[in-house]
RNA sequence: GUCCCGUUCGUCUAGCCAGGCCUAGGACACCGGGUUUUCAUCCCGGCGACAGGAGUUCAAAUCUCCUACGGGAUGCCA
């Protein structure tokens, strides 16, 4: 029980270990929301040196698979969140699959029915609430139903404060079936489990009075609650919580774009939390130092992919080239554009230039393709601009003379410099320019791309003279 | 219908608990300029918000109340 008077709030509960749990039911994907919640647990976790716990909410189970749980491990792995007890990982209060757990609910519901908690009614088995019993014309449900004037519960909410709200109906605790329900078993696992924080989305809050009826009729003292803003979709999308089906909200969705997932992760921990500065761009470790849940925010966040995406460049574009083609690898091979032993060397040559130009990983194949193969796509608008000078075939032969000159010994940045330099001052220029669109075009096909001698340089003699032959014919 | 939660730039948010330092700060997006005779990087600038009302106070984004709007719950789904 509380005590009146004692200030609210998450002090009250660090006398003890943290143990937190993520409670997903797989559905087959890895939600957002899903993993915002999961993160925050985690965070908590990590940031208290506590127990991260992930059980595994299978009791309807006609919806769930082998493959809908392995699409959770695999997001919950790729975001780089270990779980310190959980499948696979035994704690000791196992086991951690629910419908593993019937033993437990069998006997948590004999100590509710000792108490007289219960009832049965058309085969499923009731929880009572205690107080005066009374009938109501239901608006919602259309139709008179019997309601329970019960004591309002207090929910003790670390991002809310105190939540008061009354239960006003029995509910239901065990299906006809047999099989028990999620208010019940949520609560069972809880305390068997010892989680002393819970930290969820706030859709659970009006569920909470609940749970914590059940708490009570246990005897035992709910934990610290915490009920996370939700995340709303994009309002040009529709109205209300962001769902499975709207696009961009599943994991699954950022890792075969190629985000990094430490990028993502990043831009989640933000969604309704922040460091209390200025601070966007962190370091994994920076983040659970500073994160806590009085930092939380109350009002819903929508998802902004854009802002994603921006801290997801912040990652890439201070990754050493070596990481960066450990990543870039996959996406190029997956296009085509380099076979799987391709020459290291020269791929991390090419991803040097164009590191520093590119934002995602997803945009690279387009933005280097050229240098892997030639079969690049021609823009015709590069292709207009440089044609309407007219004399694009005289100057192209222009440019294999003067680079034919530099031998492959030379073929670097400062050697072509010095080519091109001599070839404007051949032809009473005094900077090269005017060759370098014509030369962009013919080698790649497009009139951008990484620095334009480095790029040659890293394309090589051979290609670079070849392409430009092509283009005289 | 009832109950619960919420509301600061288009978006994410700082500030609110401990009222003055707020002519409200940052980031994303967008727009303009510059750099790069390429460019998606980079730099500079601009745009742009305290939902509305009443009250308390010398002073309110910050405290109180009301209204509006948004969201959630009200399942033998989780």
């Amino acid at each position: 029980m509380l005590v009146k008077g004692q200030p609210q709030g998450i002090n009250q509960y660090l006398m003890s270990e943290v143990r937190v749990r993520f409670a997903p039911s797989p559905t087959g994907s890895f939600h957002i929301g899903s993993a915002r919640t999961a993160l925050f647990n985690w965070l908590y976790a990590r940031h208290t040196d506590g127990k991260f716990v992930l059980r595994i909410e299978d009791t309807d189970a006609a919806r769930n698979t082998e493959e809908a749980l392995e699409v959770l491990f695999k997001g919950m792995r790729w975001l780089g969140m270990d779980w310190d007890e959980g499948p696979e990982v035994d704690g000791g209060f196992g086991p951690y699959f629910q419908s593993q757990r019937g033993e437990i609910y069998k006997e948590y519901l004999g100590k509710l029915e000792a108490a007289g908690r219960t009832y049965e009614k058309e085969g499923a088995i009731f929880f009572k609430l205690e107080g005066e019993r009374y009938t109501e014309f239901d608006e919602y449900h259309g139709k008179e139903m019997e309601k329970v004037r019960a004591e309002p519960v207090e929910i003790d909410d670390a991002i809310r404060g105190k939540v008061v709200r009354a239960e006003t109906r029995d509910f239901v605790i065990c299906r006809s079936d047999g099989s028990p329900t999620f208010h019940f078993v949520n609560v069972v696992d809880d305390i068997t489990m010892k989680i002393t924080h819970v930290i969820r989305g706030e859709d659970h809050l009006s569920n909470t009075s609940k749970h914590v009826e059940l708490f009570n009729a246990f005897g035992v003292k709910p934990p610290q609650f915490a009920h996370l803003p939700l995340i709303l979709k994009d309002p040009k999308m529709g109205k209300g919580k962001m769902s499975k089906r709207d696009k961009g909200s599943l994991i699954e969705e950022y890792e075969e774009r190629h985000f990094l997932p430490a990028g993502v992760r990043n831009a989640i921990a933000l969604l309704g939390w922040n460091p209390g500065d200025d601070r966007e761009f962190m370091e994994i470790g920076e983040i659970i130092e500073a994160f806590d849940i009085k930092d939380i925010q109350k009002g819903a966040a929508r998802f902004d992919e854009a802002k994603m995406a921006h801290i997801n460049f912040q990652y890439l574009k201070q990754l050493p080239v070596e990481s960066y083609a450990w990543f870039a690898r996959p996406v190029l091979t997956e296009k085509g554009l380099i076979s799987e032993d391709h020459n290291e060397d020269h791929l991390q040559r090419v991803l040097m230039i164009c590191q520093e130009k590119i934002t995602s990983l997803e945009a690279l194949p387009e933005f280097c393709g050229y240098f892997f193969r030639d079969d690049y796509t021609i823009d015709p608008k590069a292709e207009k601009k440089v044609m309407k000078r007219g004399n694009a075939g005289e100057l192209a032969a222009q440019v294999i003379a003067s680079l034919e000159s530099v031998s492959p010994d030379d073929w670097n940045v400062s050697g072509l410099e010095a080519a091109f330099t001599k070839l404007a001052a051949d032809n009473g220029q005094e900077k090269p320019f005017m060759w370098w669109p014509m030369t962009r075009f013919a080698v790649s096909g497009v009139s951008g791309g990484p620095d334009f001698l480095p790029m040659l340089e890293v394309m090589g003699r051979d290609l670079v003279l070849g392409r430009l032959g092509k283009m005289i014919d």
